[in-house]
DNA sequence: AATTAGTAAGTAAACTTTACTAACCTACAA
DNA sequence: TTGTAGGTTAGTAAAGTTTACTTACTAATT
C-alpha cells in the first residue's frame, strides 16, 4: 500500500486534474473545482504547475454563462508536448510509430523483418525513428520512451524474450539491446498484450473494464484486462486460449500443430486449417485460400473449417463462462473470416455459456501493434499522468 | 480515483499501521517508522489515536536491543475491539458464527434450513445470535455487522437474491430481510464468492493474490481472487465453471441434469454422478454411494466416475490456462474423494495446460462459510481496517 | 559512553475558508 | 439607444487547518 504524504497528495490530485482535462478536452479552473470537489485555490495551484510543465495549455477564453460572470479561461491537455515510440515487432514486418499522448499516430515507418533480423535489426530500428524524428522536427528531449510487442514468451520482468520461434530468438534480452540502440526508457510486452492494452485505450475497448482480445493466426492467444488493468496471470501465462481442451476424446489423440502449440490452437489456428486442408486435397493451401474455397462452397474446405471454428468458437464460449467479459475483440488474420467467425461464435455462446457477450472485430488496421506498444509505455511509466 | 487531502493520508498511514500490527502481533512504534519509513513522531501520533480507538493495546515491554537502549512499548491489534456476524445459509443447515477481528469463531450454532424456511427462519437466526452474544457477554454496540453467504444467484447490488433452488428463493430481498431482523451492515454473495474469500483471508489462501475456489457438489461452481480482490464479472457470473463444455460432440446432445445446469455440471457434479449410477444400476445412489463402489472396483462406477472426473479435470486445467492461478482449491462435497480428484487434475493439466498450478482441498471444516462471510463482510466493509 | 525508544516543539507542505477583484449579463430607467 | 445598478461567475490572495517532518530532547538500557 501507498504511504501517505503532501507530495503524493499533490501528484493526486495533479493526476485527477490531467484526467479531468483530457475527458473534458477544453475545462476551465472554476469547473474542475466543481468537478472534483477541490476548493478553486487548489486547483488554481496546481493548474499552474501543470501549465509551467506544459501539460496544459490555456486556449483563451470560453463563453459567459447565462446569468453573467467573468468569462472562464479555457485549458486544454497538450498532447503534443511529449512523444512515444511504439515498435510491433512481427514475424512479417516491423510496424514503428511515434505517437503524440493522444495516442494518434503522427509518424508511421515499416520494413521486413526477416531480411534485417540476422544482422541489423536495430541498426533498422534506429534509422527509422530518427527519420521519424526529423519528419516531426523533434528529438530526444520529447520523447518519453519506447514500447515494444513482441510475437513470443517474454519476461517483461527481466527484459528477455524466453522464446519467440517466429524470430528465431531463445533468451534474447531484447530491453538491453534496445536501451543499447535508443538510450530512452524501454518497456516490452508480448503482442497479445499489447493489443488488449491498445485496444482499451485508443480503440474499442475504450471505456470498458473488463475485456477480452483474441488473437488468431498462426497460433490462437489472447490478453485480459480486468478493472480496466492488464491481467499477466502468476507465471505470465493468463490467456492463454490456445491450450484449452474443447473435445475430451479428440484431445486424447491430438498432436501439436507445431512444438508447443495447446490443443485449440493445434486445431483451430490458421496454421491448423491450412495443413488440414493440405492434407485433405493434397496439395500446399494456406488458411487464406481455405476461407476462399470454403466461400465457393467446396466440400472438404467446409468440413475442415466447421469443425475448426466449432473448437474456436466454444473456447470463447469458456472465456465468456468463466470471465464474464465486456467484450471479446477478436484480431489476427481473421478480418476476411470475421463474419463467418461471429456468427459461429454467437451460436455456441448463446447455446452453452451463461450469459452473452459482445463480440467484435478489431477496430485499427497495421497500426494496432504501434498504438498497443504505446499504450504499454505509458500504462508501466510512472509518470504523472494515467491512462 | 481517490482524491488527496490531508484526512485522506491519515487514514491511509493508520491503515498501513495496522496492517503492520496485523501481520507481526506485537510490534513497537519505533520498528513500526522503521518499517514504514515514517517519522517516529507521525507514528507515535497515529498510535495514540489508534490506542484511544481501541483498534491497539500495549501490551508491556519487549526487551531492549544487544547494543543497549530503551525497551520498546509493544503494540498488539485487539481483536476483540469488535465482532463480526457470519452467517452460510445452505440448502441442508444454517450455519452462524461470531467471530473477532482475527476470524477466530468465538461461538457457532447450526440449524436445519428446510425446517425453519417457511414460517421462521430469521426469527431463528436472530434467536441463534442472540444466543451467541449472551455466550460472549457483547451487545450489538461490539458488533460491527453481518455477512451472509447464499447458495444461488444473487444481486450484490440490490441485495436480492435472483434465483436460490434450493432454498426455492426467487428475487428474494435478502438485504432488506436481514436488515429488518438485525438492524446492522448487511453484506451479501453467493456461496463460492464467500468461499474463496475466507480462503484468502483465513485458510490455505492466505498471501496468496490469485486464487480460484472450485465447489463441487449438486452444482459445479468456483470463485476468483485477482490482485488479492475478488471478482464477480461484468454481470457478477464470473467463474461458472459449470458452463464450460469439454467434449464438443458430447455436448451437443447433452440435456442439463437440472433445469438451467451448464455442461459441465451435467456431465461431473453429484448430482450428475448419482442420476448416471442410478440409471444404470437401475436403484437409487447418491454421489457418495457411488465412489464407496468405486472403491471397491465396481465396474459401473468406475466407468461413470472416471468420465466425470476426467470432463472435470479438463474443466480446471482450462481454468489454469487461461487464468494462470497461484492455487486452485477445491471445496463441496469432495473431502472423501479428494485424492482421487486431485491425480486425475494433475494428470490432465500436465497433459495439458501450459503450466502446473498448486491444487489442494479446502482447509475449512463445517465454519468455512461462516469465515468466508466474515471475509466478505470485512472485504465490503468501510472502515478503517482491510484484510 | 553508546545506543535505542519515545516525546516535545517548531517547521514545511498541502489543502480549505473567507474575502477579494475582474469581468460579464440582465433589467430597467432616462 | 444608452447608461447604470444589481447580480453572477472566474480566478486570486491571505489566513487558517491539518498532517507529516526535522531537530532536539528525556528515559532507559547494555
Amino acid at each position: 500500500m501507498q504511504k501517505g504524504n503532501a507530495a503524493y497528495i499533490k501528484t493526486m490530485n495533479k493526476r485527477l486534474i490531467l484526467k479531468c482535462v483530457m475527458e473534458e478536452d477544453a475545462i476551465s479552473r472554476a469547473a474542475i473545482a466543481k468537478k472534483l470537489s477541490l476548493s478553486k485555490p487548489t486547483i488554481s495551484t496546481l493548474v499552474n504547475d501543470l501549465l509551467e510543465d506544459q501539460w496544459l495549455i490555456e486556449t483563451g477564453n470560453g463563453s459567459a454563462s447565462r446569468e453573467g460572470g467573468r468569462k472562464p479561461v479555457n485549458l486544454t491537455f497538450n498532447a503534443k508536448r511529449s512523444y512515444i515510440v511504439g515498435i510491433d515487432i512481427g514475424g512479417t514486418n516491423v510496424g514503428m510509430g511515434i505517437t503524440d499522448l493522444n495516442g494518434h499516430v503522427c509518424a508511421f515507418r515499416e520494413f521486413p523483418t526477416q531480411q534485417h533480423l540476422e544482422h541489423n535489426l536495430f541498426e533498422e530500428m534506429k534509422r527509422n525513428v530518427d527519420s521519424m524524428k526529423d519528419q516531426l522536427r523533434i528529438d530526444d528531449t520529447k520523447i518519453l520512451g519506447i514500447g515494444a510487442g513482441i510475437p513470443g514468451v517474454t519476461n517483461i520482468k527481466e527484459g528477455i524474450v524466453v522464446e519467440a520461434p517466429a524470430l528465431k530468438w531463445k533468451r534474447f534480452p531484447i530491453v538491453a539491446e534496445l536501451e543499447k540502440t535508443f538510450q530512452l526508457p524501454i518497456h516490452v510486452d508480448n503482442d497479445v498484450n499489447i493489443n488488449v492494452l491498445g485496444e482499451h485505450w485508443m480503440g474499442i475497448g475504450k471505456n470498458k473494464e473488463n475485456l477480452v482480445y483474441v488473437a488468431i493466426g498462426t497460433g490462437v492467444g489472447s490478453g485480459i484486462m480486468i478493472n480496466g488493468n492488464l491481467y499477466r496471470g502468476t507465471n505470465y501465462s493468463a490467456g492463454e486460449i490456445g491450450y484449452l481442451v474443447t473435445d475430451k476424446e479428440y484431445a486424447k489423440a491430438y498432436h501439436p500443430v507445431h512444438k508447443g502449440y495447446g490443443f485449440l490452437e493445434s486445431v483451430s489456428s490458421g496454421s491448423s486449417i491450412s495443413m488440414q486442408i493440405t492434407k485433405k486435397l493434397g496439395k500446399e493451401l494456406s488458411a487464406k485460400q481455405a476461407f476462399e474455397l470454403y466461400n465457393e462452397g467446396d466440400e472438404a474446405a467446409v468440413e475442415v473449417i466447421d469443425q475448426a471454428l466449432e473448437h474456436l468458437a466454444i473456447g470463447i464460449s469458456n472465456y465468456v463462462s468463466l470471465f464474464d467479459p465486456e467484450i471479446i475483440i477478436l484480431g489476427g488474420g481473421v478480418s476476411g473470416s470475421f463474419s463467418l467467425i461471429h456468427k459461429k461464435v454467437m451460436d455456441i455462446m448463446n447455446r452453452y455459456a451463461p450469459q452473452q457477450c459482445e463480440v467484435v472485430r478489431t477496430s485499427f488496421g497495421k497500426e494496432a501493434g504501434v498504438i498497443g506498444s504505446v499504450a504499454l509505455f505509458l500504462n508501466e511509466f510512472e509518470g504523472l499522468f494515467e491512462i
